[in-house]
DNA sequence: ATGAAAGCGCTAACAG
DNA sequence: CTGTTAGCGCTTTCAT
């Protein structure tokens, strides 16, 4: 690895002037031309951390996610990553579990890696946002927002819940049931009380049940669990929606299992059927655009970087509903 | 961001006596004491910037893998990642697309960020592993191989290959086509040669055709178009076997959207059938153990960061066959 | 337009 | 055990 000094002799002028042409300021033609030569002679490439010793600040971002298995967050991270490269940037991707612990790490090695911003999935109310916000850094939150005034990309949660439920309804199904996600997080809250509201606006009282809402974390066995109380109960749902993509997997799971066709079963869900194998899969889907709410993150945080210090703004895409000819057979 | 001049006036010590306490080099119990409460009272964090400038190192290491989007790598990567928690290491996960320019560029990122090492699953042979390993950070290639000799962790790709096609054998099968990925990649090329093996020993020469080999790109579309050129064809396969997951799921959706049940057409995969929503899908699987692989390249990671200089190793994993009773009726 | 020199925050000799 | 000091490679005044 050659350092400005080598190339600076090589090339017969000062290091100053090396690391200006690297820099794009005012160098004469004849110099430049030197400067460059010698830098491609010795291969060199700028010490990256020496650059940002120096500027307090480098060419990455930190994208923080709460679950790298899902492939809703994986979507979201090419958004993010086809943006960044676009600008030049560099994506750090950490993967926090949904634990505030371990979020608070990365958020800590975020600040001191001086990384140029963060765009965050949340794993609480609590998340401790303040830590690099008050850095001057600046910081997106995406798919959930925080208390913490900040930039913020996300889904008009609501009308997705509202639309999921509204879809099963239209379906003829009457005891539609929820799998929710953890208690807390806010977006499935959001999609919860769209729930509620259409049960309580179009729903019989003799219908509901209060065990037809279930809360999981967000994952495939917590989908799982859920679904399988529900259909042990003494009058099971005829209908279920779940919150996220990775629960209604496990729903489909167990309904399969338990030998339960469409046909006599609702199902839909906030989000969109990871790998489907057979076209049209019989559930509703209120798809998320995943990617590009990782592509709008990404504008913002680099309009941010860029010096913009407008007051944070928080976009909403409204999801869409992809509704099969419910009920169609198996699943 | 306090720094170590400050802490130490506060504890009335030289810096040099900060960082040894930061760095558990001898000190006293006195002043040990004395600079943790400065620092606390300072919320004082070494700067990781100015660490690895001086160290030419950083804890920070660096994941290529091809497609953030396949379930394979991400699960690969949490394997990684749990590891390199576990060591106290942070891991940058970077997506080459398969792309050897973007792989490059983001070798050369390793190198000029200080990582400490890297972990890739080679886009191509000409993979420029040379970039990095010449400067004596440790390489481990991870699922595919290099021809650079650095250490290596695979699967038994030929035996998987075999047991692929085999289960369809066994299955009463015998036009088996074979949707392989693009020609350079290894593990798809021995993964076929695992299939023609099969083909050549136990078929009958009137049941091939040389269209019954098809390339794809490694992913959903790239299924999807193979499947249907087979299905074209004069006279198309009775099964199919794919080289890896994403190119299976495509598979089964035109098979699906041809309206063709497993019980005329057998489906088998190297790689496991990602978020399947039925159990057990009615394909046969050679699950790859992708966690593991992940832990194990860590593992060696680190213990050639940890100074390891023996030669380099190839560590082999045996994938396993999980097989239905094939033929099952709808996929 | 260009060079000399200071310093970003830390660590590792080297003295003591 | 502890303090002093010299850089790691780069950018940026400040002169020229």
């Amino acid at each position: 690895m050659a350092t400005i000094y080598e190339v600076a002799a090589l090339a017969g002028v000062s290091p100053a002037t090396v690391s200006r042409v690297f820099n794009a300021l005012p160098v004469s033609e004849d110099k430049t031309r030197r400067v460059r030569d010698a830098a491609a002679k010795l291969s060199f490439t700028p010490n990256k951390t020496a650059r940002r010793l120096r500027n307090q600040s480098s060419e990455v971002i930190a994208l923080l996610i709460p679950d790298i298995e899902n492939p809703f967050f994986t979507a979201l991270a090419r958004g993010v990553e086809d943006r960044a490269q676009q600008s030049g940037y560099s994506v750090v991707l950490c993967n926090t579990d949904d634990d505030p612990a371990k979020e608070l790490r990365y958020l800590e090695i975020a600040v001191a890696e001086h990384m140029a911003g963060v765009i965050l999935s949340p794993a609480s109310d609590e998340s401790n946002v303040a830590v690099i916000a008050a850095l001057g850094r600046p910081v997106v939150a995406v798919d959930r927002s925080t208390p913490y005034p900040v930039d913020a990309v996300k889904v008009d949660n609501r009308a997705a819940g509202i639309d999921a439920a509204t879809a099963l309804f239209d379906a003829g199904f009457r005891r539609i049931a929820c799998i929710a996600g953890p208690a807390g997080i806010e977006n499935s809250e959001e999609r919860l009380l769209g729930w509620r509201q259409v049960i309580a606006r179009r729903g019989d009282p003799a219908d509901a049940a209060p065990e037809y809402l279930q809360h999981a974390d967000y994952r495939v066995d917590g989908g799982r669990a859920a679904m399988a109380a529900l259909l042990a109960l003494a009058t099971p749902p005829d209908a279920v929606m779940t919150t996220n993509n990775l629960m209604a997997v496990g729903a489909l799971q167990v309904l399969g299992e338990a030998g339960i066709t469409s046909a006599d079963f609702g199902v839909a869900m906030v989000g969109d059927l990871p790998f489907p194998t057979r076209t049209p899969p019989s559930v509703a889907q209120v798809q998320l655009p995943a990617r590009h709410l990782g592509m709008t993150a990404a504008d913002m945080l680099f309009d941010r970087i860029a010096g913009d210090a407008l007051p944070a703004r928080t976009v909403v895409f409204r999801a869409e509903l992809i509704s099969p000819a419910l009920p169609a057979g198996a699943f």
